[in-house]
Order: C-alpha cells, then structure tokens, then sequence
DNA sequence: CGTGGCTTAATGCAGATGCATGAATGCCAA
DNA sequence: TTGGCATTCATGCATCTGCATTAAGCCACG
C-alpha cells in the first residue's frame, strides 16, 4: 500500500476530492446566496418593482455613455446568454423603458437606448435595492469583514470585475 | 470627492444605504456563484448526468434512515418550495430513481424510498461532483482560506446548517 | 466581385419555475 | 361528534429558461 499523505491524500493524478472545507464552503456558498438573493427579491417584488435583472440592465444603461449599449455588450456586463439578453431587451422594450435604436455602422448590430422612463424606474429601484442589500447583507457584516469576503470570493475567478475597472474597449461603434 | 458616509452613519431611521464594500460584496456573491455553479453543472452535464438538484435530493434520500423522507422533510433540507420539491419527486420516481411508499400514521402523506438505482446513480454523479469542485472551488482556495470563506458566509445566517448538525425532530412518523 | 466563415440578434420549442388553487386528511375545541 | 382551520401534496396556467436554429450582415481572401 502506498498512497496516503496523511490529510492531503487529494493530489493524485486525476484532481481528487475536495477537502471538507471546501466542500462547506461550496454547500454554504450555494445556500447562502439563495436564501439571500431571495429575501433580497421578495423585498422589491413587495415594493411592486420588477425582478432584479431588469435594474442591473437599466443601471448598465444609464451609465453607458449616450444612455445607449450594443446588446453584446450589454450581455457581457451582465454575464447572460445572448438569447436571454435579446429577451430582456424585448421586455424592457415593450415597457417603454427602453428603445431599440439602428446601428448606423454595423447593420446586423443595434443600440438600445433608456428611455426617460427606465432612468427614472432604475433610480427608484436603486433606492429600494440598497436599502434591501443593508438590510440583508451590511446589516450583518462590518465593512472589513465583507472586504475581507470579496477577497476570498475574488479568488475564486471567473468573472468579477468591478463597473468602474474596466477601461478596456470603450467608445467604438455609433 | 466621496461625501457622507465616513463609514457607519448608516443607522438612521430607516436603515440607509450599505457601503462599497458591502456593495461590492454582494455583487461578488451574486456573480461568482452564478459562475461557479455553471461551471460545476456544465461538467456534471457533460458526464452525462441530471442536474445537480437530483443529486441533493438523492443524497438526502440515502442519508436518511430506511433511505426514505417525506416530502415536507426533503423540503426544508433543500431548501425549496413545495411544489418545486412536488416536481422533483415525480421525475425521480419517474426515473425509477425512488419510489413513493404509503404514510400509514398520515393519510395526507407519502413517503419517498430510493431506490438501488437511485443508490447507485448518487454515487457515481458524487464523483464527478467532488472532482468538479474540487476543480472550481479547492483549487483556487486553501483549506483555511475556504474556513473563513464558511464562516464569513455563515455570518449572512438565512439558512446554513450542516447536515449533520440538526439534531432536533428526527425520528417521527413511519 | 463572390464565396465561405464569423458575428450579431431573434425565435420555435421543450422543459422548468412561480403562483395560486384544489383535494384529502389531520387536529382541536366546543 | 362536528365544524373550522391547518397541514400535506398535486396540478393548471402563465411565464421564463435553455438549446438549437435561422436570418442577416460583416470580413477576408482568392
């Protein structure tokens, strides 16, 4: 019998098993994140605002300069897949939150634009979203500690980056 | 530039506005889970099995003594509403994955039994699914590093309980 | 030019989810 | 006992999602 390194008997060939640790921080990570996001979707559901996906949109745009985003980007900001983009796009569309404006330079390609509307909804759901994220998340953490959590989750990869650290690629297409 | 907020003039009244690293804490809550799941989901999809809730349910099925719960008990272990663990049972039953069984004491209520083939299809999918995490969430993390990640987590309370540490209301109807 | 291959966006369809409701049974108090 | 209320589970319906495909325009190369 080889094998068996004590507590670390993981790394053979085939990437082994997680330890317990991790294996609680993955259960703890899939189950805090619901239990919060839920609690954080009923309080704006119960305020009469749309789902969340609709702000984080409405925000993206807003921010963009002109007010207006190409779909693909838009769809990269909020990590979506394209099909569900063009879906949200359509609903925030239909709710005259938004409007879908032609690509002068690229025609299979298009802007879509907040309208005075969506600024004015997404500043209301800004308000209650906030509120909503100190009371289930900055109620229970003290800034160092959750500094401390973006850490630990930025570790983890994949996507995070900040809005405001992204300078890449800016004004291109119009 | 920054005005107000030092750091904690958050309570006023009506429970104000969280700060940044609140803020950029629950960001990263939200969009590293997302990722990470989707990661770990797409490898067990491309093994060729179900999704990770059959897993969930099939492992609580096998924990529990005579391997059967009611349906209301696998509720609350997964944290899911009713009608979405109604569905769930279906399929598995369908699957021939488990099966329902009378309620003699509670003619209101079921049992549900795994089945050898639901034993067997729980252990090979908790292969695939430690080696994932094991590759999406322990390779990026010391263990300590994934402790703190835990209890940071835990601090978020909502839900969070070990399975093994729920002690109360265990053996009852049957 | 023209043709093949890539990018962008929309959509049909099947399956999943949320919500409200229904049906059966249990529990309890008068 | 009985009537009212709570608990347990299922299901109809509208909506949402994932996946695959389509349609249109771009781009580069011969």
């Amino acid at each position: 019998m080889h094998l068996h390194r004590s507590s670390r008997l993981s790394d053979d060939l085939t990437t082994r098993h997680p330890s317990d640790e991790v294996t609680e921080a993955w259960l703890r990570l899939m189950r805090v994140r619901s239990c919060v996001l839920e609690a954080v979707e009923q309080d704006l559901k119960k305020a009469g605002f749309p789902p969340l996906a609709w702000y984080e949109a409405l925000l993206e745009l807003s921010r963009a300069p002109g007010g207006e985003l190409r779909p693909v980007e838009l769809e990269k900001q909020m990590l979506l897949p394209q099909y569900s983009t063009s879906r949200l796009i359509e609903r925030l569309v239909d709710e005259g939150l938004a409007a879908r404006r032609e690509c002068k330079n690229d025609k299979r390609g298009l802007f879509v634009e907040i309208s005075e509307a969506g600024r004015d909804l997404q500043k209301r759901m800004g308000d209650a979203y906030s509120t909503a994220i100190e009371r289930h998340v900055g109620s229970k953490l003290s800034d160092a500690e959750a500094a401390k959590l973006c850490s630990l989750l930025d570790r983890l990869g994949c996507c995070a980056q900040t809005p405001s650290s992204d300078t890449k690629e800016a004004a291109s297409s119009r």
